[in-house]
DNA sequence: TATTGTTATACTCTATAACTATA
DNA sequence: TATAGTTATAGAGTATAACAATA
């Protein structure tokens, strides 16, 4: 099937063939212990903040309260994560469980490994360039904390 | 919520990062037309290969002949897409009808304006340098040569 | 025999709405 | 009042399995 020439222009696009391409590959390592990216996700983002309570991983992660309550179930039936009691009566506290933080470690090994694979053909500055490049993306008119105190 | 300094050095979870930056802003633009972005690449690989079989468009999207049916169907009942008859009595010739020509060169047009706005602080030399380098992810073994440039 | 389109079915992910307990 | 967690339900999107017609 061709391609259309028009889409070479359009950045967004380049971005989603990048995205499919390498998270095809990511999936491939996560899918031997159920995981997928979304998952892998939540499981650094909890690593990053323990303690933290469900709402606030489901605004981390741009879902809402329910959809985050079945991805903390499915990652707590799998021994993963777990509740412990939070700040008052009303929030739950999740962290790593043992099982999960061993879990992490040896996923994050084979996604490096799998990472280093997808980008063998850029050298090292280039993958400076590629890293830097990528946060520069989104609109100039961003909040900046530094700018003005809103 | 803090963000895992180690995920800073793996280049799939950049990209997918800037993925979801980039698309969300795309979705915005689609949404009022009742498109998403894979809605979106199916009708430009359509215009592209006028003609097509609904089994190749499914293979060039990566997904199985079952859900190219929905997405097809839906694409039809919209009034998009048509199916004509195809080269043979078992195939089917998907071609854009005149409003899908139109409502793509539409959406076309907005979405450069949304990409011109998400890579609006990277100038153009930073443009094709992030083009050139998103191009070379994957892995070195692929046959690339002769082949379009995917 | 293999392939194309199709249907039926199921699973995952996400969302909305409503409920409860608590702040 | 507002918020955290929860439950029920629904809508996309995808997959597998099977089937008829055709190559």
């Amino acid at each position: 099937m061709k391609h259309d020439p028009e889409l070479d222009s359009i950045i967004g696009y380049q971005v989603q063939v990048a995205y499919l391409l390498m998270t095809a590959d990511a999936r491939r390592v996560l899918e031997p212990q159920g995981l997928t990216p979304a998952k892998l996700t939540a499981l650094m983002l909890i690593r990053a903040n323990p303690g933290c309570d469900q709402s606030a991983l489901a605004r981390a992660l741009s879902i809402n309260r329910s959809s985050a309550m079945k991805l903390i179930n499915g990652l707590t039936a799998r021994g993963l994560i777990e509740r412990r009691a939070g700040r008052n009566l009303r929030t739950n506290a999740l962290h790593l469980t043992p099982e999960g933080e061993e879990c992490l470690k040896a996923m994050l090994v084979e996604l490096r490994g799998s990472d280093r694979h997808m980008t063998e053909r850029l050298d090292k500055a280039e993958r400076a360039t590629l890293t830097a490049l990528l946060r520069k993306l989104g609109p100039a008119r961003v909040r900046r904390t530094a700018e003005s105190p809103a």
